[in-house]
DNA sequence: TCCTAAGCGAGACGGTACGTCTTGTCTTCCA
DNA sequence: TGGAAGACAAGACGTACCGTCTCGCTTAGGA
């Protein structure tokens, strides 16, 4: 946790607030720094003393929120793994809902590749983790990375989809089914076969 | 079907055929309309004579190619849904396997949201046509929409991880497994259930 | 003699006229690029394309008019070298004189060391050239370049003190003095004494 | 002669010696504030507690000399003025040789038009005083300004091609020829005539 | 067969954003 | 109290790309 001039963390917060205000006022793409700085009431030049581009402010900005979304799965979970309880699939839709309009625009129609690649990514590495450490590695008949991946895929299409139809549904609602079809049906087909796989006979391909 | 000039269609497949090489070489956004020109010994004038920019262009040379592909689909698949086989997920893998280059980078970590959106949208609308001809609309304990996205998202996770870690499986495999994860254990759940849902007593929730 | 679109010379002589207003309203080191582009009615952009920098134009700007002021020159002396009448130093000055407000700022107190330095070096080169077609090379007791640059170096001075006093005397009465000052008295003392130079026993030193 | 603090002092020669590096190494438009408090081992801030700019400083660091030359030729020349003997020349030819470098820049192709500007009235100046010492005011049939100005040019002209041509003859040399050429020949012939000035009978025009 | 409209090359230009560079001011803290 | 350290405003710089335009050449397809 590096130190930090005071005004430093305030002029980095001043800009990440006013990147934040500008997504929801116009398309992403069509923001410049100037905008940015504009809206922050700084200097251009004094955007480039901290990022070297929108993406890294954006990246800055989002690390923290995430961070704290983290956190508090942890803490309310009391250690169950997500396939037995919808509650982690609720805190995320939840959290979602909060900053909709944020969201909508980063992982929509006109959304950024990078942060829609990252956002999956992320998913997928802390369901990897979770399935790892309740089962071992690859203890399962299908690779704990595709697993991981395939859980990650679905809850990243339904909220992109529930955003972008402006929460048809409730958090709870969209929790419950996304834990249905990922977890219910699929968790205890993989579980009882133990590391076996149908398709071919056990072993799973390397090519 | 807009009859065309020879000259003129000649032009604009040398403009997309330019940007897919081009896109092989350098990171999507670094690549210039001048750079497109260059590539295809066009004047850049003229690519403004055909294309308003790089996506336009990108998607007309884009959709040809989905268009074959879903034709494709429709012609082996012989009537099956893809719930009951794999071999849909089966062609689409192979097809992407054969663009991997292509799509690793349209998908992939420097990949463009808008591309990553359409093609989620894609599949997703194309899977609830599907449901809804085996099953009628909404007939089942799930939304259609979700349920089709549901499958969509795991899907298109599936292929970008597979693009990203250099196809690590075959075709076959990662057709099979996400056949598994979507249809086996799932649908035979969903369908047992008729239209009824568990977490609410079988009534959809409206918000 | 390039041949130039018709577009580019127009644009190229606004850019000169636009510098030459504003060097006459403000201090030269205050005009910036976009200053000359606001001036021409055209882009900044567009200045680049035709020069590399202020003093790029400002030379291209002062070049045609020194060529046909050169040009009048060489047509009034009639092959008479200037040593031997003041006509040549009279155009000069009546030159300057039109022109008195734009050299004023090139070479006075806040003028242009390069300026000052071609222009200097452009009268000795002249200089020198008449020198040695009426002599031959180095005929005389004192070498070519040092009398011709002793020449310039008055006519200099007085047009540079002329202009920085608003021109006190008439164009005639400075010709006729820097002619009486450089060459009635010197030239003849230098032609009676042939190739020698009492300083040192009639040889140049050579370092 | 302000009371300074010894600090003080050192800080501005320290900044005075730095600039004066600098300007050997590299353009002086090149050479940035913070160059020169780098140079100096000072923060850049010290230096605007001292000097506006950069021109500033150089003119403080540059007078200290002149003054020192001054005092040195008033010593060596013995109350002779300077058409009698070369001696005044001469020292200023060796003083210019000792910095030849620096004056080099200052004064040649890239040379500041300030600076060029300066040292030109500077010796004007000073002739120009001269002058009026042996003749009293405009005891000359040319006016004692022009006179003056008309031996500073030819001097200043014959020292920057001096040392543009990287001093190709003896400073003595160099001090016996602008002698010639300035006062032998013409200094009898101005004083001989009295205050009569043939090209318009004796009487100085003032337009 | 001509001729005429279209496609296209060439390139000037306006416009906009970029990232960098200096400069000058300020504040905070240290010796 | 002079100076170090460094954040910041201000604004010019040179570059890059975009989209539009004009001016010609050429070339194919209808007269």
């Amino acid at each position: 946790m590096e130190k930090m001039d005071r005004r430093v963390r305030r002029t980095r917060a001043m800009l990440g607030q006013a990147l934040r205000e500008l997504i929801l006022e116009k398309p992403y793409d069509a923001i410049t720094i100037q905008d940015i700085a504009d809206q922050a009431d700084l200097n251009r030049a004094t955007f480039y003393l901290h990022y070297a581009s929108k993406e890294e402010l954006l990246m800055d900005s989002l690390e923290a929120q995430f961070d704290a979304l983290v956190t508090q799965i942890e803490g309310e979970k009391n250690g169950r793994p997500m396939w037995e309880s919808p509650v982690t699939g609720r805190i995320i839709f939840e959290y979602v809902a909060e900053n909709a309009a944020l969201f909508k625009v980063l992982l929509g129609a006109q959304g950024q590749g990078y942060v829609m690649y990252r956002v999956l990514n992320y998913i997928a590495q802390v369901d990897e983790e979770e399935i790892q450490e309740a089962f071992g590695p690859n203890a399962l008949p299908v690779p704990d990375v595709i697993l991981a991946r395939h859980f990650a895929g679905s809850l990243f299409a339904l909220v992109s989809w529930w955003l972008e139809h402006d929460m048809p549904y409730s958090s709870t609602y969209m929790a419950e089914t996304v834990h249905q079809l990922c977890a219910v049906g699929v968790m205890p087909m993989l579980v009882g076969m133990g590391a076996a796989w149908p398709v071919n006979g056990g072993e799973w391909p390397t090519a």
